[in-house]
DNA sequence: CATGAAATTACACTACGTGCAAGTTTGCAC
DNA sequence: GTGCAAACTTGCACGTAGTGTAATTTCATG
């Protein structure tokens, strides 16, 4: 069977995504909270038990999709080279999310969740598990430095501040744009993970910074992260 | 009955009181997760739906430390002068809180809660409810400049990003040193503080940090840290 | 003390999450 | 193919969480 993925593998996949599906689409039509584990099994196809084989919860069902979100900025992020600033590099790795594929799963799940606070909780976990993710990358990257002593504190503060940043992002960018993905929408994404990578970088100098979601990158791009534009 | 606070109110808060008192002995005495809300309702001497009064679950009354907590570092900040840099306020607000008096409830609570999902889920959602609290607080302060247009991305990646730091310090302290309240420790932990928000306020720069506002603040640390291990 | 508001309680009910013991599908060797 | 073992699914049962409701108790006030 020369298949990359055994029918095994294929069958848990599909089911996974048939879960998946079903859990957004039951959130579409119903709202949060007002929808069962044994709807969302029956829409999929299975038992109520093997929905739990997948997933601890229902909220757990919908943020797999944000796991889905973070890990893959945070794949971006490893492959950048190691000897780059981890501030351009996490730049960099945030910027390739404003793509409308990626992004567009997460808008909607945002406008839908906007208001409960049990979802919002499976939401708070994934970016704080991104976050660890981003501890042990980095923490990787220095390692290779010979003979220096990774400073933890330094590592956990960085890459909390950096996912607070791209959050922060994420969150004005809904709150401006909603679910909008045009490519006019994703300029402005894009540009509101510079500007607050920018405040990152520059330690937050200039309490108010000329705002403009327009071409021109605003004032508080900083000199290091000038260098690159 | 001219008191301050009516019978009522006094009954309100000393079962409240029990409730939490209930719950932290059951958790010191069983670990997380191994007993039930009717075990701690029992404890406090209340019934069950008396609990969920209170509580919506068993994580929320052990999280109403962490807010308590949290809260105090909010007054802390509301208390500056609104002239002074956020993160010069931000920076003494954290440091009001390596008190032994303050700190000891989140330490203990900290150590028992280490490697349970459920409960530190309710940690993280305390700890963004203050970063909220803390986007107000900071919105309100520019407010009162006149004319300023207040830029939602700065505040929330400041906020955001100073809280990230708050926790990374404690992050470090605890896993440094422990439930360990001594006097030496809690130099320690506010070392950690003035450390974090100076690489905040520095945009981290400094991968091996060396310079600090004042005194030598790496050194400072793992010289204290040496002298307790 | 009488009365109404607020708090507590018992009860019932739905849904969650899990252990367990079946049954079913897949992979692999013969 | 046949047989077998491992992986996966399913139904069932059980304890627990959380909530609506109505009855009961506690507290403040006239």
């Amino acid at each position: 069977m020369p298949e990359l993925l055994s029918r095994r593998e294929l069958n848990k996949a599909a089911t996974r995504q048939a879960i998946t599906d079903a859990a957004l689409t039951l959130l579409r039509a119903q709202g949060p909270g007002n929808f069962t584990v044994e709807e969302i099994a029956e829409s999929a196809g299975i038992s109520r038990r093997t929905f739990f084989n997948y997933f601890s919860s229902t909220e757990a069902a919908l943020a797999s999709m944000t796991h889905g979100f973070l890990d893959n900025a945070l794949q971006q992020f490893r492959q950048r080279p190691a000897d780059e600033p981890i501030l351009e590099s996490a730049r960099a790795a945030l910027m390739q999310l404003a793509d409308p594929m990626t992004v567009a799963p997460l808008a909607e799940l945002f406008t839908l969740t906007q208001d409960n606070a049990v979802l919002s909780r499976s939401e708070l976990e994934a970016w704080d598990h991104c976050t660890e993710e981003i501890i042990s990358a980095a923490r990787e990257r220095f390692a290779g430095n010979p003979g220096a002593v990774v400073d933890e504190l330094y590592l956990r503060a960085l890459a909390g501040s950096v996912i607070s940043c791209g959050k922060a992002a994420m969150d004005v960018w809904f709150a401006q744009c909603g679910a909008d993905l045009s490519p006019a929408s994703l300029a402005v994404l894009r540009q509101l993970l510079i500007d607050a990578m920018g405040h990152l970088g520059s330690g937050f100098g200039h309490p108010v910074p000329a705002a403009g979601p327009s071409a021109t990158p605003t004032t508080a791009t900083t000199h290091l992260l000038k260098e690159r534009l």
